[in-house]
Parts: C-alpha cells; sequence; structure tokens
RNA sequence: GGAGGAGUGGCCGAGUGGCUUAAGGCGGCGGUCUUGAAAACCGUUGAACCGCAAGGUUCCGGGGGUUCGAAUCCCUCCUCCUCCGCCA
C-alpha cells in the first residue's frame, strides 16, 4: 500500500509516478475527492467526542460532590444522538477510500525502465552461452517421458492437466536440488532455513498483496479462511506481521523451500505443454527484511544469491530488468533471471527478484524500532524483498535440456552427484 | 471433538464502571560514577490518525451492545494454555 501521507503530498506527480502502472481511470481524483471531504467528517466528529469526554469527566466531578449532574447527562446524549449521522457517513467514506488504496500499484524506483509490457524488458547482463549440440537437442516433454521419469499422462489421470509425476531419478533429482540449494544459502549465503505452513489465511495474503485483488489466482479451501499457499514468500514475509523488530536484527534473511499452488486462472493456452506452468510445483525462496537504506543494495546481493545457483548448475542465463508495466502489483523494482532452454531455444523465467520496499511492510505491519530525530525511538517501515532461488521444476527441466546427450541420456550437473548418492547420469528406466 | 482457564504497551504484569492521563518491573536509550566495562543511582521510552500549531481523537485479542461514561458489564468470533478423547 501507499501511505495516505504520500498520496496528499505529492498528488500532483501522481500520474506521472503512476504511468504505465494500470491505475483505473479517475482512480486518483476520486481518491483525493473522498479524503477531502472525510477529513472535514474527521474533525466535526471528534471534536463532538471530545465534547462529551469532558461532559464525561464533569458528570463524575460532580455525581462524586453530591450535586445533581441530569443536565450534562441530557446534553451528552443530544451530542451524541446529533453526531450520529456524521460518524455513519465517516464510516461510509472510509469504506470507499480503503478500497481504492488497497488496489494502488507500488511505484518503481527511479532506474526501472520504461516500458508498458514485456517487449521493453532490458537485458542487464548475460552469464554462459546457450548450449550448442551437434543433434536436435529435445524439448524435456519429450525427453522425460521417453527416460520413463517424467509422466504426464498418469498425473492427469489422478487430478489433471498441469500436474506431473516424477519418478524414479527426476523424483531424486528434484530433492536433491533442494537441498542444494538450502545448503548453499545457509552455508555460505548467510539465510536462516524455515519451514513454514503450506496453508495461510487471508490477512496473511494481504499482507504481501495477493489479496484482495488477485483472489483467483488462488486456491482457496472452501468453508475456510485457508488458501494454499502460492509461494513461500507469503508465509515467511508473514512471520513477522504485526511486529516491531530491532535494527540491531536487521538485516534478516531467510530460505525456505515449500511447494507452491497457484490456479492459473487466465494463463489458458500459455506454456501447456510440459512442467513449466504447473498447478503444484516446489520452490526455495529467499525472503529479506532490511532497513530502507539497505534495501537496494540487499536486493542487488539476493538478486546474485538467485544467479550463484544456477552458476553451480553451469545453466547459461541472462538477467532482465523489469519494465514499468511489467512489475508485479507489490514491487518496485524486479530483476528476472531467465535460463537457456534448448528445447524452445530461447531464455525462460526461472527466477523473479524483487524489491518491495515498504509496501508489504505498510499491509502487513512490519516495523523497526530506530533513533528518530533528537535521539527519540521511533517506528519506521522495514523493506521486504524476495527471489526464487530456484523453483525446483523448472530447474529440472532446464537440467534434463541442457545436459541432454546424442543417445537420449542426460548427464547431472556435477554440484548434484553428491546429493545423489554419486550418480552421475539418468539413462532409461 | 468434550470440559475448564486465559488474552493489557517491545516483553512481563497490576488494574471488577469515573482520581487510568494504563501502576510496577524487564528490556531499550541518555546521563552520573569509572582508564574502560559491570553494578548502583537519576532521567527517558507504545502506536495510528486530524491539525501550520496549540491541541484533539482512537487503540487493553477482533467485532457488536449496555451506559452520561467501559480495559472493567453483556453478546459473539478468534487465539493460546490445562485436562480428556482421537491421531501421524
Amino acid at each position: 500500500m501507499i501511505s495516505r501521507d504520500f498520496l496528499r503530498k505529492e498528488f500532483d506527480r501522481l500520474p506521472h509516478l503512476f504511468r504505465q502502472r494500470n491505475v483505473p481511470a479517475g482512480a486518483l481524483e476520486e481518491w483525493r475527492d473522498i479524503d477531502a471531504v472525510r477529513r472535514m467528517r474527521l474533525t466535526q466528529v471528534e471534536g463532538a467526542r471530545a465534547a462529551r469526554n469532558s461532559l464525561s469527566q464533569k458528570i463524575g466531578a460532580k455525581r462524586k460532590a453530591g450535586e445533581n449532574s441530569a443536565g450534562d447527562e441530557q446534553l451528552s446524549k443530544e451530542i451524541a444522538t446529533q453526531t450520529l449521522s456524521l460518524e455513519a457517513e465517516l464510516k461510509a467514506l472510509d469504506e470507499r477510500l480503503v478500497p481504492i488504496e488497497e488496489t494502488l500499484p507500488n511505484i518503481p524506483q527511479d532506474d526501472v525502465p520504461d516500458g508498458a509490457d514485456e517487449a521493453q524488458n532490458v537485458v542487464l547482463k548475460t552469464w554462459g552461452e546457450p548450449t550448442r549440440f551437434d543433434f536436435p537437442p529435445l524439448a524435456h516433454w519429450d525427453l522425460g517421458p521417453a527416460l520413463g521419469i517424467l509422466d504426464f499422462e498418469r498425473a492427469a489421470k489422478i487430478t489433471g492437466s498441469r500436474f506431473t509425476v516424477l519418478k524414479g531419478p527426476a523424483s531424486l533429482l528434484s530433492r536433491a536440488l533442494i537441498q542444494f540449494c538450502l545448503d548453499v544459502h545457509t552455508r555460505e549465503h548467510g539465510y536462516t532455513e524455515v519451514l513454514p505452513p503450506f496453508l495461510v489465511n487471508s490477512a496473511s495474503l494481504f499482507g504481501t498483496g495477493q489479496l484482495p485483488k488477485f483472489e483467483e489466482d488462488l486456491f482457496h479451501l472452501e468453508g475456510t479462511d485457508w488458501y494454499l499457499t502460492p509461494t513461500a514468500e507469503v508465509p515467511v514475509t508473514n512471520l513477522h506481521r504485526d511486529e516491531v523488530l530491532s535494527w540491531k536484527e536487521l538485516p534478516i534473511s531467510y530460505c525456505a523451500y515449500t511447494p507452491c499452488f497457484r490456479a492459473e486462472a487466465g494463463a489458458a493456452g500459455k506454456d501447456t505443454r510440459g512442467m513449466i506452468r504447473q498447478h503444484q510445483f516446489d520452490k526455495v525462496e529467499l525472503v529479506k527484511f532490511t532497513s530502507s537504506q539497505a534495501s537496494r543494495e540487499e536486493h542487488e546481493r539476493l538478486t546474485r544469491d538467485a544467479e550463484d545457483l544456477l552458476e553451480r548448475l553451469e545453466l547459461p542465463y541472462r538477467r532482465i530488468a523489469l519494465c514499468r508495466g511489467d512489475l508485479g502489483f507489490a514491487s518496485a523494482k524486479t530483476y528476472d533471471l531467465e535460463v537457456f532452454l534448448p528445447g524452445q531455444n530461447g531464455y525462460k523465467e526461472i527466477s523473479s527478484c524483487s524489491n518491495f520496499e515498504d509496501f508489504q511492510a505498510r499491509r502487513a505491519a512490519i516495523r523497526v524500532k530506530v533513533e528518530g530525530a533528537g535521539g527519540k525511538p521511533r517506528n519506521e517501515l522495514v523493506h521486504t524483498l524476495n527471489g526464487s532461488a530456484l523453483p525446483v521444476g523448472r530447474t529440472l527441466v532446464a537440467i534434463l535440456e541442457n545436459f541432454q546427450r546424442k543417445d537420449g541420456s542426460v548427464s547431472i550437473p556435477k554440484v548434484l552427484q553428491p546429493y545423489c548418492g554419486g550418480l552421475a547420469e539418468i539413462r532409461r528406466l
């Protein structure tokens, strides 16, 4: 959420700050008009309350002294009756104001490239060369079933489309990847591992920005307030919801493995083959809580932590800066990492590393006690960041496609072999 | 699932209708003392909102109600604890 104070003070600049960010037409003007009336009503209501409070005090004193207070009691009642409609109006204005504020997206950092959609994203760096083969490389949806390690048909039978059964070495590799990612982050990158609940409530989803705007992307458990988590970002960021942290603790860095569940509403016909876009996938996620001063630097570091894994796995990738129009709702700046997939002869998103600044922290009330002017302690909103490092399914796809050999077998990246009991290659089951 | 008990500031905890402007303690911050630190002592220290300011309003798990007045009484929901049942 954007602060009300900021909206007021910077109102004239808002159309510029929100350009290309998909803000409904007229929403800002509507917000300004309601806010102006609301402040007038608030002042009136609070004045009436102050009058009643002082009357109540007076009544108490009179009664104690044994004096008659009937006149003051009558007056207090009259004020209450007169204020009733004013209070109702104030409540109604709030109920119109808050939904507008809740659906305004975050404001991008000033170095985020202009652009309406993904076509205007900017390639910042490329690591490695697209893998070359002296034979026509297969896509994983052909390679996997041929090896007998990916089974899309039976998954569809058990559950439906956009699910996959992993078998034998694929299942092993999946497990190895989770372990590998967590080990590197905890032992070398300074993250603390967390294993959170996979079901989250609506307050948590509101905190990170999935609700109320994106409910259709989620799986909701009927008759409950529980949703299947779409990413570990939700439970892990909400670890500190409604808390005041100490500046000494920052930055806090967590990594977490969870399965992720996405309804993929509106994705019909997109990436329907293979296991690129699934209703359920495993992912290791990085989440940081930082001071406002440190968040840009920590964003670079977090992105490097994700890239480091791809480099160790010998997977060619590039780093993309998302343009304003392609930025997610809550993000102030996002780097996407794209891995090279021979089966599609192109780069495909494998990680998304975002700085949300105080947008999520304001929604989730995550604060830090800092020293303010004159040494007085005061609360400041933290900055939250997160990134995938790495999603297991897409990484598995990248390994299968990049490490395939002419005879249809697949070699296993060196760093993963110890995690696979020394297994060096996958052959047909 | 059943029966009891309990939710008060960053933490602990007092408070059963108006001297609560939430006592006291811990922790934090500043100071005195000290070569430095510790201890001791002194001071200070919740949040949101309206307002240029003075000042004001709201918040004692959430919501609703009674009352001139609610942390305190009533209703309801949530969470935690204890015991019982069931269970990996």
